[in-house]
DNA sequence: CGCTTTTGACCCGCGC
DNA sequence: GCGCGGGTCAAAAGCG
């Protein structure tokens, strides 16, 4: 099956239950990426699932035991019993106490032509960050004062050489505590983040899953 | 000096 | 065809 090729529309809500002696200030949004690259997989057994064309969809992903963090995937008829790992977590951040939306698509709506492979993840953050560090490495590109919205919505670039990934910033203009963070196409390397810690593995406590934030497109 | 950010201009798809 | 609005370009400025 052709990855990250999502043929309909599907929303997935996210709830982090933190380890509470690990709730601190010292939490990264890197965390969330990081539930991205778990969601690229969700969502291939969410297309992969005759019930799939629903326009919504609940995912709940508990983290229970981090120190770790190791989480579990739970609830999800389709993604349950699927063998979902959690992907790599970096030591000393927890999660904060927070829900994130996500919300695959396909290029349905979009004003310029994209290629089929190319897929475009959403998701809304409260943050009062105004740029989440996602462990990429992100040029700006340009800036625009959209419509039906007071914030300025900002362009990001992928800084590494062949990677054409895009992502798009802009406080939700409902609720200016919120961050809505579109990313388009899927990196082709590896964040630096992980390369680092691949090459420090005496860094990722025990129990950890290292695993590449990119997939293999395969037709 | 090289990389990033800023910002106005330009491009392009879409609706009327 | 034209105007609108979102997305991109690229030169100049900023920064470490």
């Amino acid at each position: 099956m052709e990855r990250h090729q999502y043929k309909s529309s599907h929303l997935l809500a996210i709830n982090f239950s933190p380890n509470p002696s690990l709730h601190s200030t010292t939490t990264r949004m890197d965390d969330e990426m990081k539930w991205l690259s778990l969601l690229e997989d969700v969502s291939d057994y969410l297309l992969s699932d005759p019930g799939s064309s629903e326009e919504e969809s609940t995912l709940s992903i508990t983290c229970t035991n981090h120190v770790g963090c190791a989480s579990t995937l739970s609830s999800h008829p389709i993604a349950k019993g699927k063998g979902v790992q959690p992907d790599v977590r970096y030591p000393n951040s927890a999660p904060t106490s927070t829900s994130m939306k996500v919300k695959f698509k396909s290029g349905v709506g979009k004003k310029r032509k994209t290629t089929d492979d190319v897929v475009r993840v959403a998701f809304k953050t409260q943050t009062e960050k105004d740029v989440m560090d996602d462990g990429f490495k992100w040029r700006k590109y340009g800036k625009k004062q959209v419509k039906n919205n007071p914030n300025p919505r900002n362009y990001y670039r992928c800084s590494s050489v062949g990677c054409s990934v895009k992502k798009r910033v802009e406080r939700d203009s409902e609720d200016s505590s919120y961050v809505i963070t579109t990313y388009d196409g899927v990196h082709n390397h590896e964040s630096p983040c992980v390369i680092y810690y691949n090459e420090t593995p005496f860094m990722v406590p025990n129990g950890w899953t290292l695993q590449a934030s990119h997939h293999s497109s395969t037709s």
